[in-house]
RNA sequence: GGAGAGGUGGCAGAGUGGUUGAAUGCGGCGGUCUUGAAAACCGUUGUCCGUGUAAUGCGGACCGGGGGUUCGAAUCCCUCCCUCUCCGCCA
């Protein structure tokens, strides 16, 4: 949710703002609204101190034994017209809160103004030494690999529950459990954060406060008689965490990290993109959310990023970091890097980690605040996250990365104590 | 699933229609005392909105959410949500 008085303050740059992410120009009316809504404030206000002078004076006037019957006619009338006002202004603020609800955030000045994915920025890669882009030998994608392997059994997979719910077995269930405990443990060893292991059923409340809904709402699973939401990302429970809270300053910068599966309904996206793993409906993430101050934000988001490479190389994978540009940038986001991992099969990159910086877009609707130890004022805490990342993706270029002309695969060095085997196959 | 209890300020916990934003205790903050600390004592202690910015200013709202009764609601009524206890079932 944007602010209603930068609104107020900044009218021109917010309109450019949301021309930028490919959205409705709102401005005119949320400032309409926003009018009419502190008139009828006002109105009322001063109608109810008038009550609250005369209501405090009744008990007096009935000590003293005074008629107050021609006090209460009058009251009544004040009373009335105060419900009517309270009633236009309520239908007035509904108005304005909808809107501002499906009003996305405003990128931030250091990211690139542009339409869509083809105009995001490439800002570095790393490739492993020895690595070459071109093998040697006849490359196998790894929906061949996994099923030769019987690693991975989609079919399998597809006639417990549907497609895009994949099945691990053998060494490859072993493989995926390794892959989350070894970055959990990377994570906390060597980034400091703090781990959480959440619930993966939500409440409505909390999907509106990391805003998902109402946008993404379609996307999402719903189990109607409980009035309860699988989660498409653990950013949604651990940054739910803290809402409703004022948070103390020294205890900011708050870094959590928490392995989920995840589900997503993908709805209306099938076709060439969803082999395999490359878009599933159920899958495993680890997640990382911090919760900083306003002006620590932007340099915890480069370390966020930093954290979720450093698994990348300590598993020696080849990857590209994207910074995405105004258009491409997710409803929540100010900015946005993505981690893309290489895929020999697909000869692709594929995304496998999203770091955010929401700012106070998040913190404004689940009402995440802090306490200044200066000041004593509360502000809007600013969250971030980033996956560290998501298996499934990650798996696509660790199976395809790692396989020999014989079709097996080399288990990285990192993963051995995690694994208990070297070798698949 | 059945039966019952309850949701009040950071926490605990009073308050059943009228100067109640709300007693009291704890905690927090400031001060006195002390070489320092503790104890004791004194003072202070929420959030949001509007308005204004000479101000610790003025006004309003908030006692789980929503609705109603009333001149007036934390207090009465309706409704929804949530939590807890006991029983049942169960990983």
């Amino acid at each position: 949710m944007l602010d209603i008085k930068f609104i107020r303050e900044n009218p021109e740059l917010v309109r450019q703002g949301l021309i930028n992410k490919n959205s409705a120009d709102v401005v005119d009316e949320i400032l309409q609204l926003d009018e009419k809504r502190r008139t009828l404030i006002s109105k009322s206000d001063e109608l109810k101190a008038l009550r609250n002078k005369v209501s405090s004076q009744i008990p007096i006037l009935k000590k003293k034994g005074e008629d107050t019957s021609s006090i209460f006619a009058e009251m009544k009338k004040v009373g009335d017209e105060i419900a009517e006002l309270d009633k236009q202004l309520k239908e007035v603020e509904d108005k304005l809160e909808e809107i501002l609800r499906w009003t996305p955030n405003l990128a931030h000045s250091s990211v690139p103004v542009g339409k869509s994915a083809e105009d995001n920025v490439e800002v570095r890669r790393w490739i492993p030494e020895g690595f070459s882009f071109e093998f040697d030998f006849e490359v196998k994608d790894h929906i061949e690999l996994g099923k030769k392997l019987d690693i991975l059994d989609f079919e399998r997979g597809t006639k417990i529950s549907g497609s895009g719910f994949p099945l691990y077995k053998g060494k490859g269930a072993t493989l995926e459990r390794a892959l989350i405990n070894f970055m959990l443990d990377y994570h906390l060893q060597h980034h400091g954060y703090k781990e959480v292991f959440p619930p993966i059923l939500v409440n409505r409340e909390s999907m509106k406060g990391t805003g998902q809904i109402p946008k993404l709402e379609e996307d999402m699973y719903f189990i109607e008689k409980d009035g309860l939401y699988p989660i498409p990302t653990a950013e949604v429970p651990i940054t739910n965490i803290h809402r409703d809270e004022i948070l103390q300053e020294k205890d900011l910068t708050i870094k959590y990290v928490g392995y989920t599966p995840c589900f997503r309904r993908e709805a209306g996206s099938y076709g060439k993109e969803s082999k395999g793993f490359l878009r599933v409906h159920q899958f495993n993430k680890v997640e990382m959310v911090k919760f900083t101050k306003p002006e620590d934000s932007y340099d915890e988001l480069e370390s966020l990023v930093k954290d979720a490479e450093d698994i990348l190389q300590a598993l020696k994978i080849p990857y590209r970091v994207i910074l995405l540009c105004t258009g491409d940038l997710s409803f929540s986001a100010a900015k946005c890097y993505d981690i893309e991992t290489w895929s020999p099969a697909e000869k692709k990159w594929l995304e496998a980690s999203s770091c955010s910086n929401f700012e106070a877009f998040q913190a404004r609707r689940a009402n995440i605040r802090f306490r200044r130890e200066e000041t004593k004022k509360v502000e809007y805490v600013h969250t971030l996250n980033g996956s560290g990342l998501a298996t499934s993706r990650l798996m696509v270029s660790l199976l395809e990365n790692y396989q020999t002309p014989e079709g097996k695969i080399i288990i990285p060095k990192a993963l051995h104590k995690y694994t208990g085997f070297e070798i698949i196959g």
